[in-house]
DNA sequence: TAATATACTGTATAAATGTACAGTACATTA
DNA sequence: TAATGTACTGTACATTTATACAGTATATTA
């Protein structure tokens, strides 16, 4: 998701709000009174604008046809016992949390986490094996670009999602897997070419697996 | 709330799974098409007799305007979202589940564990590593005596409490470790003495870890 | 038996709502 | 410097949507 303008972010917010408090998402008209907007057209714009950087999903011709691509809607919205989204594959250019993702819904405790758990990605492979995160296993995920040496970390290179430890030394990371079998992945950040290509998506806070 | 007719059941129904799917309430056309109404009066008169029994809200005035005020259990009943016990340090001679073990609660979904998770059990020591099993992770225990070669069980030995893989063999029952630096315990069936000693409480279904 | 509730069809319409087009002003980027 | 993005005003209009009114048919209740 692109970086959102302050405004922008406090739209977001509303929208966010407004669903959860009214039970469904805000009009043209509900924006404009409570920003203060005179034309329902500043509050279209703002509603492209967010939609053109993923983090809505506009339905033209539905009446409060936004849909929130970064959390969870419903009536619930409990913040104790929260559903969180399941991601399986990640569609090459989607935003993580984009609809087309989510596989499923994990009701669970967030909150027992720390930081608390925000969705849950499928990992795909072995080369976490020895830090017992397995082929089919649910890494808990925080959302978060800060990150720190040796915490195990979702990453995303150009189109792929990859759960590797993280190291940063100078304007080198590396992410280490654990697992000889694999190799380790060095990004190099004063490299131009590689500016929105390598994206810290978060902090792996968990695991879960339900198989054994 | 007054008690509802099939028919407004599944309207009810509806309403929540669209408003949960859709990410906002249905408009009178939306039930229309899905119930196959050819007129918006059959969706109106439905709200109406639901609005009236205290089944939702209606919002005069506003599109989509539709609050549920019970939120029904699901298909499955609201036991599936049930907080599962943890287990700790388990005290000698009492029941695994016995209340002074039970050191805190975990809302998840028991039913995303396939047999369904009944509590959680704090694992101590590396002997499971290799099975991707840590000090300090939680096991989702089924509780049961059924279990089968190759599953991965929680025992109890005299006042011991293990996690091992099982296999058994003749009236030999061998519970394996997953790392090489912890010895097989090897229980002889045919021994009177171990009567009552030797007890499968469940079986492995899932684990979780919450530090990473 | 009459009254009421359920479960609809069919038509109509005012209000709510989305959304395009034409502008203004300002800041940032190429 | 021109182009683009942000953040709006103001007007207009086609659709969507809620919702009333007039019926039909059947079942349940008083």
């Amino acid at each position: 998701m692109l970086k959102l303008t302050p405004r922008q972010q406090q739209i977001l917010d509303f929208i966010q709000q407004s669903t959860k408090q009214m039970g469904m998402p805000p009009t043209r008209a509900d924006m404009c009174q409570y920003f203060g907007f005179k034309s329902p057209t500043a509050a279209e714009d703002h509603l492209k604008a967010l939609q053109r950087k993923g983090a809505i999903e506009l339905l033209s011709g539905v009446s409060r046809g936004i849909r929130m691509l970064y959390t969870e809607p419903g009536p619930e919205g409990n913040t104790d016992e929260m559903a969180l989204p399941l991601i399986g594959q990640v569609a090459a250019g989607a935003p993580i949390l984009a609809e087309e993702n989510i596989e499923d819904y994990f009701k669970l405790d967030a909150h027992k986490f720390s930081p608390r758990a925000d969705y849950l990605l499928r990992v795909r492979g072995q080369s976490m094996k020895l830090a017992g995160i397995l082929d089919g296993d649910l890494l808990a995920v925080h959302r978060t670009q800060e990150v720190y040496n040796g915490q195990i970390v979702v990453a995303r290179i150009g189109d792929e999602v990859t759960v590797k430890r993280f190291k940063k030394a100078g304007h080198v990371v590396c992410l280490l897997p654990e697992n000889d079998d694999f190799k380790t992945i060095k990004i190099d950040l004063s490299k131009d070419d590689l500016m929105g290509e390598f994206v810290i998506e978060g902090l792996g806070v968990g695991v879960i697996r339900h198989a054994l």
